[in-house]
DNA sequence: TTCAGGTTTGACCGAATGGTCAACTTTCGC
DNA sequence: GCGAAAGTTGACCATTCGGTCAAACCTGAA
């Protein structure tokens, strides 16, 4: 049903006009169907569904509408696959919070890594804001099932550093919550933090600087003590 | 410019058909502005601008799509008043910070008031939230003038606390960005929320038991000590 | 060279939707 | 009560936009 379904997401900055990961799959209209796709991040994340114009999206891809309509039957099916894209890129992008280290080491790189996702893929995380916002009809199953089982599952652990002492008596969910909230914020809400700021140049200004206060205030937030890391 | 412009959103759960402040201005038809903006709050909060249809709106409002029209001429004319409304309630939610207390009671309650914000204004909250997400095309303006002054406000106080050692040495702005982030979480994305939750009371379930987590979380985050209030 | 499959393209179509309008009804000051 | 202004309504129009199509155009295998 789905399709193509390797990521062609690209970071934001990108050098050259398209660069993937694997070098299979580079059959000649693929290429096309690569470009569509991520014209189709883009003009999606912005206008959402309904405000995209497929001609638009052609034209950031420099093609005819009547191509893109070629390789993806209709405005849904294409929507259908770069959203679903953007949850896969999401989803293991959450990752496994490390278990071999301290919570306060563990939760710092779950959500420098965090940080790093809304800052490469900035439209990504817009897309996905956009989707839940709407009500999430396309991805609110994964979000039921997938989603929901990450949680209940690191939430374990949580409540294992929990009685250990080690980590703050919040409620799990709610402390991924605000960590999602956070990072996705810097992403998301880019323009009314250029507004207020005045940053020009968002990645260096906003992120360089953002990262450590955020890190901080959540590590201590979450009350992850700076252990000693006895062998 | 602007036109209407008493606050005429109503928390979500109304038990009356309308109840509005003041009890002026009550002309025939301005009653029925209200409707039509209450209405279009709704709509447009889950299908954003283009999503939303004029139509739909109408019947929310339970009268013709030549009425509404008649009132406000064109869509967007009806959109810029809604969204002017929503920025309103914002900015003057966003309220003083108290500062006749310690920095930690002054910020518990921003954070209870905007948690209660978001509790009862999801629509007007995830409307913002959209408006900036693409981009901010109509309240831009406002956001880097009157949110800019007030963040650079409120930024010298929690310098001063800073430089008095009552709260972590965070870059002020990102403090309100993350706060902000936090609060707005639990209407933008109360979709997702409720899909890992499974909650099915999202007032009782959610905020109820977020609330002491949150402040928890950004209070203990922030470094705002338990002042001991001496006289 | 040829043939077949995939690809490209612009012209075209029908439905949906924002907006107009003119006929009609209600409201309200006098 | 009366008349003008305000409000109501459904039929109608013009445009926009997703999607179709058929005619060309590659490209590469035989």
């Amino acid at each position: 049903m789905a399709g193509v379904m390797e990521n062609q997401l690209q970071p934001s900055k990108r050098s050259g006009p398209l660069r993937i990961g694997p070098a299979e799959s580079r059959s000649i209209g693929n290429r096309q169907r690569d470009k569509i796709v991520h014209a189709a991040t883009q003009v999606f994340s912005r206008k959402g569904y309904d405000g995209a114009r497929v001609d638009e999206i052609a034209r950031h891809a420099a093609l005819p509408k009547g191509n893109v309509l070629y390789y993806f039957k209709t405005k849904q099916d294409l929507y259908r696959v770069v959203i679903e894209q953007v949850v896969a890129l999401w989803l293991d992008a959450l990752g496994d919070i490390a278990l071999d280290t301290s919570p306060r080491v563990a939760i710092s790189q779950y959500i420098t890594r965090k940080l790093a996702l809304s800052r490469n893929y900035p439209e990504a995380s817009r897309l996905f804001a956009m989707e839940v916002i709407s009500g999430a009809p396309i991805i609110g199953e994964q979000l039921r099932s997938q989603l929901r089982e990450w949680v209940e599952e690191k939430g374990l652990v949580f409540r294992r550093w929990q009685r250990e002492g080690r980590m703050a008596a919040i409620e799990p969910a709610h402390a991924f919550f605000m960590i999602w909230a956070v990072t996705q914020t810097y992403a998301d809400f880019q323009t009314q933090i250029e507004a207020v700021t005045g940053a020009k140049d968002y990645d260096a200004e906003i992120y360089d600087l953002a990262a450590p206060d955020v890190v901080a205030v959540l590590v201590r937030g979450l009350g992850l003590r700076d252990e000693e890391l006895v062998t």
